[in-house]
DNA sequence: AATGAATGAGTATTCATTCAT
DNA sequence: TATGAATGAATACTCATTCAT
């Protein structure tokens, strides 16, 4: 069986991913072309929609591949020892790290996006997998911290949902951002964030001072 | 006295971005026709060209509506003499209510999005609109910040652009999510994590006792 | 009656046509608008309606004037004298005028015909004029040409029919190629043709041959 | 064996500007639908911009065929021999049939010229061809009476521009006629100018021989 | 399986014409 | 009469999808 003639269904599927990626690029989303991505992909329109039911199809598959690789990428990050702050932290940087990923993809992501849920039956299935994925996240959030506070390496007075509330608001809204003004909402600039959060959220309060006085209320 | 039948340009041009809403949230908007919203809007198609050169810049006009309705709820919330902590929380409480003006529409919005920006010259536009919108808030923030640490209403050791980025991407993240997952990215969430905020990076830290005990957890 | 501002509706009349071929000059007749026609004659488009029933009756007017200015044109030079050959002469000046001052304006012309013929309606007056305009015009020269013969001054040689037709077909050749190469269908070259045909169609063979006899006719 | 159903797009092509033709006749130009002429060629609308980028451009073909088959039939006249006398009365009788071949296209090719002018890229198209196509001829005519005359075929004391001014304005003048005058400017009328043309502008003039008899009767 | 020619539903947009003021 | 806002008919063109080869 030859190999690089007789490619894997596999491989065609992730061509036809990244040409329709490619394609969204250039041309917008909602201009894109099937054509264009066949060509693009080096395969025939008809093969396209032996891999996809329709356009729409095709980019909600673009959407939650990107999903996708941002989870791999924070399962990837190995669970260090057992340190509650290390694997915060660690999260965190993985977090940082999705949006780098993510960053140069949010245009084409927020489009596809508003076309696919232009399509009820693909609304449905977007949402869903939208609301599923960020509560699944949510859960391991709030698991890590509380594991954290009841280990005491967290501090107790802080609501471990709030936490995750915000780690998940501050990527979120990082990665908006991040796709109308990149240069504001660097993975730094998350970083920053995510440093405050940790030293005055979760890092217990040493105020380790000789006489400190109650400034006030 | 404009009644109806002889209604201002003004009512007119809001009843056609009111019924375009509507239409979008019918249809989705890129299903959604000119004929419909026309119709809706009890004008004439060509009615509708008069006030907006092309479907896009219709919805173009829609989101941008969204952003200065929230804006405009923003600024109502009247500068409650000049105690810093006062401001911030009335920003916040005012930001909390854009949220729960938004998140209705944030559906319609993302999609709405996902079209404008398949064209060119509306997608620089938009971006063009939102960058300088949230810059506009940003720095707004960080004055804030830095007015309440300077004054010392505010802890000094926090960065006042961390702060300013927190808030606004707590926003931003709590909006997104909103649009696939109400329920969790409900206004009283966010208040939480504003309160924490506020709680956390602004208050100045009272806990500095003679004998700092562990606080609690 | 104030003269200036309430101007009669011959001057009105005109202003419009006058406008009509401007646009049409600059648009192309077929994407025309009677809106800037009604614009450039500072009249409104209701009024445009009060001397044009429809844009065809306008553009159609317009084409009429045309053929009626050459007309003019003709009829203008006085019949001098009684001699035909300075009769024709001066007739075929007076057509090469006619070319001088229709070459201008032959693009949007035949841009106008084409548009007008394409409504039934129009097309039987558009028609109907023009060949009534042109059988009148062959009699006229017919005439001519015979007068011509009859009094000795032309040869009897030669059909005055086929003289008439030459003579009004050169015209409308150079007429028709003037619309898209001025420079090579000029009032010149139509005179050079008008000239030859003179002499060589019309002016007596006097081919002063010691014994030059009656070749025929 | 292309016969109906696996037409080749030659074919194909030649259906579509037939029936382009025909709806053409029917309705006048401007008023043509594409959805007609597609129906009649018996393809789809999707198949008819396969082989025309636009309704102009269909027209366009439309009108240049005319002319190109034209041109066919003049080069189809064999060059009999060498005696430039028969090659001009071949060429005029060429021409005189390229009037019948034209005259009952005329009104739909002069509609088709307004349509088509009124597009500014196509008017360029369009009148560029026109200017080329004609000047070509122009300078094979002049070789033509040139040659004629070198060779002592024709007389010399006559410009040959202005007999190949002439044959061409002639021709053009009887085909703009015959779109509204049929009867008027037929073919024979044209043949009749053109023998007079031949003998009297180009036949040497016999009756300067010592003893001058009659040329003809 | 792969191809890509053919299909034809679907709609934004224009602009001549009207008519209330 | 003059105006110009409102109307809505009319249609070129695109492009997702199919299916014969």
């Amino acid at each position: 069986m030859p190999r690089r003639d007789h490619t894997g269904d596999q491989e065609k599927r992730a061509r036809i991913l990244e040409a329709a990626f490619r394609v969204c690029e250039r041309r917008g989303v909602s201009s894109a072309r099937m054509e264009e991505v066949a060509s693009l992909a080096q395969v025939s329109k008809g093969t396209l929609y032996r891999f996809f039911k329709s356009k729409e199809d095709l980019f909600l598959a673009t959407i939650i591949q990107s999903y996708e690789e941002g989870l791999q990428l924070m399962d990837a990050e190995p669970a260090a020892g057992d340190d509650p702050m290390r694997l915060m932290r660690d999260l965190l940087e993985a977090l940082a790290k999705v949006l780098s990923l993510v960053a140069p993809r949010t245009r084409v992501h927020y489009q596809a996006w508003g076309v696919v849920a232009g399509v009820p039956e693909f609304q449905q299935r977007l949402y869903g997998f939208l609301e599923a994925f960020h509560r699944d996240r949510h859960r391991q959030f709030v698991q890590l911290v509380h594991h954290g506070q009841v280990t005491g390496a967290f501090r107790s007075d802080v609501s471990a949902e709030v936490v995750a509330h915000s780690i998940q608001a501050l990527l979120g809204g990082f990665i908006y951002r991040s796709s109308f003004d990149p240069e504001a909402a660097s993975p730094d600039a998350l970083r920053a964030c995510f440093d405050t959060l940790v030293d005055e959220l979760l890092a217990p309060r040493t105020d380790a001072r000789p006489l400190g006085e109650g400034e006030d209320g």
